[in-house]
DNA sequence: ATGGCTCTAACATAGAGA
């Protein structure tokens, strides 16, 4: 089975990318992020016709807005908001073989990094403390589970293009990286991009659009994550950053990541 | 220190992304 997650950046927007992905990546279910349709909008019968018959639907007008498709019929489904808030940030299915598969968007965190100043900042931290509570009630222990998703933190030094220049951009300060290694060592799942790829090698998922030339300079971030449990671990057996659609015409910022779960 | 670009909502520009 081929899982896959991809921001990417309005999916009405991005309808010609997903059709030229699904084609050649063939993922059986697709993670979506930052869909930014309500879902009587949601594009479901262009998708239906790629072959994703089963959606989850969970966005909202304009902002956020999270997605799964599938080839694959769902045994379950469901949403869940966090910090008290209504935002669209989080769908899951159970899928045949008894594995969980979570979609997660992040809050970005706005431009400062500090919470007293920036309550995008506050709300980021808050996500991500709830996270790994969430993680720790004993959810993921003997399960088979995955979690992928735009988590909008580089928490390595070789998840950004420049470690030191960025220490104090948001994304990749030493809060934010605690944050995030807190609700992955809490939850014991692992990190399956730093299982294929070491962790003293670069890789990044993004290259934004307002650094000039960010793609061609490969100036890059690792924001989108796959974290599975040990038990599906020895079942793992492929990861892939597809990079390539970051060159297409009018991208989305993020790239998809694909891995194979036997 | 700031903006760079892309998208949405709604019709000119402002907010969000990270």
């Amino acid at each position: 089975m081929r899982l896959a997650t991809w921001n990417v950046n309005s999916v009405r927007q991005r309808l010609q990318h997903l059709a030229r992905f699904c084609t050649t990546a063939a993922p059986d279910v697709l993670c979506l992020q930052e869909t930014k349709v309500r879902d009587a909008d949601f594009p479901a019968h262009d998708l239906r016709d790629l072959g994703y018959v089963h959606q989850v639907v969970h966005g909202q007008k304009g902002y956020n807005g999270v997605a799964i498709l599938s080839r694959i019929p769902f045994e379950g489904e469901g949403t869940e908001t966090w910090c008290g808030r209504d935002d669209r940030r989080h769908a899951f299915v159970r899928l045949p073989g008894g594995i969980e598969l979570h979609n997660f968007y992040v809050p970005s965190g706005g431009p400062v990094p500090d919470p007293e100043r920036n309550e995008k900042f506050a709300h980021k931290l808050q996500f991500l403390t709830e996270m790994a509570r969430w993680g720790r009630r004993g959810r993921t222990a003997g399960r088979r589970l995955v979690l992928m998703g735009d988590l909008n933190v580089a928490p390595l030094e070789t998840d950004v293009w420049n470690h030191k220049k960025l220490l104090r951009s948001v994304g990749h300060t030493p809060v934010e990286s605690e944050h995030l290694q807190r609700a992955l060592g809490d939850s014991g799942l692992i990190d399956a991009a730093r299982h294929f790829v070491p962790p003293g090698e670069h890789l990044y998922t993004w290259w934004g659009y307002r650094f000039p030339r960010s793609l061609e300079k490969n100036y890059g971030w690792r924001l989108d994550h796959v974290w599975v449990s040990a038990p599906l671990l020895p079942a793992l057996h492929g990861f892939r950053v597809v990079k390539e659609t970051r060159s297409w015409e009018r991208p989305s910022d993020h790239v998809p990541v694909v891995i194979e779960v036997a």
